[in-house]
DNA sequence: ATATAAATTGACCACCTGGTCACCATTGCT
DNA sequence: AGCAATGGTGACCAGGTGGTCAATTTATAT
């Protein structure tokens, strides 16, 4: 036994998978508290005693999941930026929004436990998880937008702390819905092209 | 006997009070699946069985908490309406986020129970919730916004249900982030005329 | 084949939940 | 004073929780 999390690690990948499917689905439905080890167990076909084996409590299991998630998170913010590096502001912002609705679409459950974390929930470490979160979109947009301002596509004077909050604000808000609607079921409620335009067109004017 | 929620209003207003304001502590401090209501008895000093005959269920209790929540917000509202409907859209928006850091700080905890309804939550009845209050807000910025296009003060070809839908995101978003940073005690980490004047322009400018 | 070590199990524990209901206290009416 | 009715109580219930651990199965080494 070199180390505790690492019991886990050293599964069978196709059995880590069935336990790590289990909770993303558990820890999607239902908040922190309310989730329940018994159907965590149940669903991945594992004993109870294993799944603490293997995780020594409930918020230690939490904590794997949620890094499991930041994970793909950060793979996906890395690409993007990287991908649209040349691109003005208008069309850079209109990807990022674009790819932000493209990993809702392909991970609704990560991107529920995040919503479920950021706007409410009594998840473990909550305070940490969040301010990590908004470290790192803070830097994502903020990057974003100094790029842009060297480029002299935006207002020079602007207040950065602050554009990159509304930038955020707004862009959560819009994922955090259309997360919704399609959760829904509601067929293209949102017409995704007028949206990211008019994101798009908001900010180009509001931070000229 | 009358009603069966009428058992609650015919009682000495003492007792009221303290069952109400136990309530909003609980369903402050706690989701709705978590908030217990043993805790409410205890706080409240009656019995469980008492609590149980004034209200049926708890999803009940949290109804009428919620209603009582509404009201204040309601009354709120129509008074900051009524009282800025000569001002400029900037001033009338400055007003508005104002008026909601005011509301925040006077009602810490049903601010606190409105921001976890809203932005997640397993309340009873959420979805009607949370369309009620968002078909409110329309109602309430989309005025504003129609009354500033009528004076000419904003691009005549505005979208105005996605103008209201940035308003909405911004503005809860900051109020939500202030009533955060009010709760952690940091003092006076938000600035607030430098970030109602940035609010402000931030659409006066996007909007134009 | 046998002895040893490691992994897996599920019955079990203490605790908590929303909700009930037989019992008791208090009040109002005659 | 006596009776009825209403209001208030808290022990109790079934069902759930996170977590434990003796016992059993499985894998490993000789």
């Amino acid at each position: 036994m070199i180390s505790n999390t690492n019991k886990f690690e050293q599964l069978p990948e196709e059995k880590q998978s069935r336990i790590v499917d289990a909770s993303i689905s558990e820890f999607a439905e239902k908040d922190y508290e309310t989730a329940s080890m018994n159907t965590v167990v149940n669903q991945a076909g594992i004993s109870k005693g294993s799944l603490f084996n293997y995780f020594k409590t409930k918020s230690v299991l939490y904590d794997h999941i949620y890094q499991l998630a930041l994970g793909e998170v950060k793979l996906y913010l890395r690409d993007v930026r990287d991908e649209t590096i040349d691109l003005s502001f208008e069309n850079r912002l209109s990807k990022v929004v674009d790819s932000g609705v493209l990993f809702i679409m392909e991970h609704p459950r990560l991107a529920r436990i995040y919503f479920r974390l950021v706007y409410s929930g009594d998840s473990p470490n909550r305070e940490k998880i969040v301010n990590e979160l908004q470290a790192m979109s803070d830097d994502y947009l903020g990057n974003i937008i100094q790029d842009a301002m060297d480029r002299n596509e935006l207002n020079p004077n602007l207040n950065k702390a602050q554009s990159v909050f509304f930038l955020d604000a707004v862009l959560n808000r819009f994922l955090k819905e259309y997360h919704e609607a399609m959760e829904m079921g509601s067929q293209q409620q949102y017409d995704r092209k007028e949206w990211v335009s008019g994101i798009a067109t908001l900010f180009i004017k509001g931070f000229s």
